[in-house]
RNA sequence: GGGCGGUUAGCUCAGUUGGUAGAGUAUCACAUUGACAUUGUGGGGGUCGCUGGUUCGAGUCCAGUACCGCCCACCA
């Protein structure tokens, strides 16, 4: 760390500071939360990274508001626990491992479980400390002695302890249904896990003669293929088309087989020809259809996406591909004339989330969570506010999916995950569920695992020591306070974690969702791999610092919470402010001599209480915006507050007259305040800084307050005025083109008292000689400007054309006027008088007298030029 | 089909009790006056998607509409 004000760098190097300062945190557990500790709790978890994930902008965004709530109570004297881990990420996972045994050119059946779940634990605890580590450059403050994996024995306890529970509650049954089936996962997955996308496909419609009499029923379909296992046809009982039909008999082509005609509300008489074929074992609104009407079900497509060879299945077909099965059948159905018509179709098509094979659905024997008895207490604690949504309009969202739930399929025929804890007695087939196994040697555990989603559900307490209730961290950090993702995990695990959470410690497993955007490339698409359109955080924050991408991204978080365009390029927002507090600050620190920094509020100058008056202001403001989660609010103030009024007026005016005890001051609360957001940089400027300190680091120090004595109201407005002064000053210089090395006198009319008071800083700042009072000024060959109730006359002989002068101030003049005549008819407006607010009223008319003023002063000065 | 978001300066976006629009960036001019060129100073740039309504007053509230994006549902 960085120790000598002298041979400090003019440019701020982030990466060599950020490395020393995190590891001097590290070195002194600065992280580590104290379960036995009086102060009150903070706790967040971290949404769990996938073990085979490397760190993205998205984790980036994550991590970075996490952080920054985490220092931010940290300061405010809360016991603060940020909990890391990874997830196991069941199907992720497998695939990966997979893969690498394919190079191989082995299976995982060659292998057998025993021993691909060996390679796979090995895979993974070497993985899972590369993405924490890679949060690590992030400057996350986790206490990382408390990491967790979805998969350890802590998890293993809670996952079996909840499914048991759950399923002597009869709330997890198993059985046969329809689930979406992966072909290439070789598992079923849950409803929220197909992702459906438009395809363009066909809609075919086929000829089923019917029984016993001429003619034939028309039905229309987009899959040919499964028409081996139809069981009916349905009609609307509506429809009059095939009033005469129902209860008949008809024979599907091909294979012969007869089957009814049935009628189901449920057929829509407008579509394709109102006649629908009926497939309980291979589309979800068919089974329903089909348990109504207590129909068979006939499976005709296999786990491998493949054709059974059964004898309802025509023998050509079996073993088919589901794909070639229906070019087949096509082909099949046009050879015997029973193919009427051929649409083209638009389509919805069911693809697995994880590797976007189309999903086949069928009808397999699964374990399911009973959802909707459980989302009771979840929309309640939601609707009565104990579980508060940050925006609020995600309320919505997860409202609308709770009271629509379905129940939840949670086996998945992998290897890697919790195997599910039921176990079949050998020559019975008796099924236990249980902790454990009743009897080895006679019972052999279920194969199926459970969904990944299931564990990550349990997330908030299992990592605390749950089930037991007495574990130090359970009772001190549980419920934790914030939970901070993305909108796109509201279901698959906000969700979960809400309705676990409460069935299982009664309480909301925490009380704020803070929901922020997704990161997306500059032109709003999804970053993806695939894409090429990512950008590394490893890079960026290599390239600009940590510090800068943290302040860069918290920038972009809007109080809406809206997706965020990013592009590397934007870093240099944060570094670049990066690099003006590191200078100003290096600014601050060479000039220093005192050694005792004691603030004496009654020796201050107008500057003095202006400052402080600015950062009281900013104190205030962003706090009530951090309360509120808008970081992005935050970070404007202060950027605003330390680029624009610090840098740009206190520091210019503290090379003319300073006062260190104020620049101290205002420095270490500045650097206090954006700690959170900038953690190195103010960790490592605090060091440097030779004033008292009550802890050895910024990161332990206490976030300012607001404070009343540092109200300085009316010196603050003085001192704006003068800043007004000055800035119309330089205009003036600037219009008439006079070089910083000239300088000018001033002849001022009016507030000689503040005046007098700063004219040193007008003779710096302003670049003037001679300061003349006057009562009245002769304007001939001058430039002036109304400032407030006085005018300041430069005299320019010789400097300027006294006809762009007189241009100048028309032009001005006709801004007044424009504004004026404006305010005047609103005030000429008898119902504006009457109903607008006293105080706007008022405010109208004191606007109008300060134009007529300044509008008199200038056409005074135009009338003494010409 | 249902729901949600967006449409404001060339670009990226702020703007939450309705009181005549802000930032960053880009751009133009000037400047190397010892914290900083990852800089300083000054300037230009917007009829706030469109239409109507409420109101003394609408970017802000209401209704409708267009376009873009997302989520849910899944009529085979």
């Amino acid at each position: 760390m960085q120790k000598d004000v002298k041979n400090l760098s003019t440019t701020y190097n982030a990466r060599e500071v950020e490395k020393e300062i995190y590891k001097f945190w590290e070195d002194n557990e600065f992280f580590k939360a104290n379960s036995q500790s009086d102060k009150p709790p903070f706790s967040i978890v971290i949404p769990p990274p996938n073990v085979t994930g490397i760190l993205h902008m998205g984790h980036a965004l994550d991590g970075t508001l996490q952080d920054i709530l985490t220092r931010y109570k940290r300061m405010n004297g809360f016991e603060t626990l940020w909990l890391p881990g990874c997830d196991h990420a069941g199907i992720a996972t497998q695939n990966v491992v997979e893969k690498n045994l394919a190079k191989e050119g082995k299976t995982r059946h060659d292998i057998g479980r025993e021993e691909f779940l060996k390679i796979t634990w090995e895979w993974a605890n070497s993985h899972k400390t590369k993405i924490l580590d890679q949060f690590k450059t992030l400057g996350a403050s986790f206490d990382l002695s408390r990491a967790r994996f979805t998969l350890d024995e802590g998890c293993s306890k809670a996952v079996k302890k909840v499914f048991v529970d759950l399923y002597n509650k009869g709330l997890i049954y198993k059985g046969s249904y329809i689930v979406n089936w992966c072909p290439r996962c070789q598992s079923a997955i849950s409803d929220i896990e197909t992702e459906y996308e438009t395809e363009q496909g066909h809609l075919w419609e086929i000829s089923y003669p019917l029984k016993d009499e001429m003619g034939a029923i028309v039905i229309a379909t987009t899959r040919p293929e499964t028409m081996f296992g139809d069981v009916a046809v349905a009609v609307n009982p509506t429809d009059y088309k095939y009033k005469d039909l129902i209860g008949k008999k008809c024979v599907i082509p091909l294979t012969g087989r007869e089957i009814p005609i049935i009628a189901d509300e449920y057929v829509d008489k407008s579509f394709g020809t109102g006649a629908l074929k009926i497939t309980p074992a291979h589309d979800p609104n068919d089974f329903e259809v089909g348990r109504r009407h207590k129909l068979p079900f006939i499976k005709v497509i296999d786990e491998q996406g493949k054709m059974i060879a059964r004898s309802e299945v025509h023998p050509e077909l079996h073993g088919l591909d589901r794909y070639e099965a229906r070019e087949r059948t096509i082909r099949m159905l046009e050879a015997h004339q029973v193919l009427v018509k051929i649409d083209e179709h638009e389509h919805n098509v069911g693809k697995c989330q994880r590797c976007n094979t189309t999903i086949e659905p069928l009808l397999s024997e699964q374990w399911f969570v009973k959802m909707e008895p459980l989302a009771k207490a979840a929309i309640e604690k939601v609707k009565d506010g104990s579980i508060k949504f940050v925006p609020k309009r995600w309320e919505k969202n997860y409202l609308m999916w709770m009271e629509n739930i379905r129940d939840w399929c949670i086996s998945r025929q992998l290897w890697w995950g919790h195997q599910i804890p039921a176990y079949h007695h050998n020559e019975t087939g008796e099924m236990v569920v249980a902790l454990e196994n009743p009897d080895p040697k006679n019972y052999t555990q279920e194969t199926d695992v459970l969904d990944t989603w299931f564990s990550s559900g349990l997330w908030p307490f299992e990592t605390m020591g749950w089930p037991d209730v007495n574990s130090p961290d359970f009772k001190k950090f549980y419920p934790t306070t914030t939970l901070i993702t993305g909108f796109d995990i509201i279901f698959f695990w906000v969700a979960r974690m809400i309705t676990m959470g409460l069935e299982f410690t009664k309480v909301p497993p925490f009380s704020t969702v803070y929901i922020h955007g997704l990161i997306r490339d500059e032109l709003g698409q999804k970053m993806s791999k695939s894409k090429g359109n990512t950008i590394d955080p490893v890079l960026s924050i290599e390239k600009y610092g940590c510090d800068a991408v943290r302040f860069t991204l918290a920038s972009m978080c809007t109080y809406g919470g809206q997706d965020i365009k990013l592009s590397d390029e934007k870093f240099e927002f944060g570094r670049n402010f990066a690099n003006k507090i590191w200078n100003a600050s290096r600014f601050v620190l060479m000039n220093l001599e005192n050694k005792d920094f004691e603030l004496d509020l009654n020796n201050l100058s107008i500057a003095d209480k202006w400052i402080l008056n600015k950062l009281n202001k900013a104190t205030y403001e962003i706090v009530e915006n951090l309360e509120n989660y808008r970081m992005g609010e935050v970070t404007n103030i202060l950027y605003d507050f330390f680029w624009n009024s610090f840098c740009d007026w206190y520091v210019e005016l503290s090379k003319i007259e300073k006062n260190e005890s104020v620049l101290t001051f205002v420095l270490d609360r500045f650097l206090r305040l954006l700690h959170p957001f900038m953690p190195h940089l103010t960790e490592q400027i605090w060091q440097l800084m030779p004033i008292k300190k009550e802890t050895p680091a910024i990161m332990l120090s206490s976030y300012p307050k607001y404070d009343e004595k540092f109200n300085f109201e009316e010196d603050s407005n003085a001192m704006e005025l003068v800043f007004e002064a000055i800035r119309s000053i330089r205009n003036i210089r600037s219009s008439f083109n006079i070089a910083p090395s000239i300088k000018v006198n001033l002849k001022i009319q009016g507030e000689k008292e503040l005046y007098k008071k700063v004219e040193s800083y007008l003779k710096r700042l302003a670049r003037a000689e001679n300061i003349e009072y006057v009562e009245n000024a002769e304007v001939k060959q001058s430039a002036s400007t109304v400032v407030g109730n006085s005018k300041i006359i430069i005299p320019l002989a010789g400097l300027i054309d006294i006809k762009e002068e007189i241009q100048r101030q028309n032009k001005k003049l006709l801004k007044l006027n424009t504004e004026k005549e404006s305010l005047s008819q609103r005030m000429m407006n008898e119902k504006f008088v009457k109903s607008a607010p006293l105080e706007v009223v008022q405010k109208t008319k004191a606007r109008i007298e300060e134009l007529s003023s300044e509008i008199e002063v200038i056409e005074g000065l135009i009338k003494s030029l010409s």
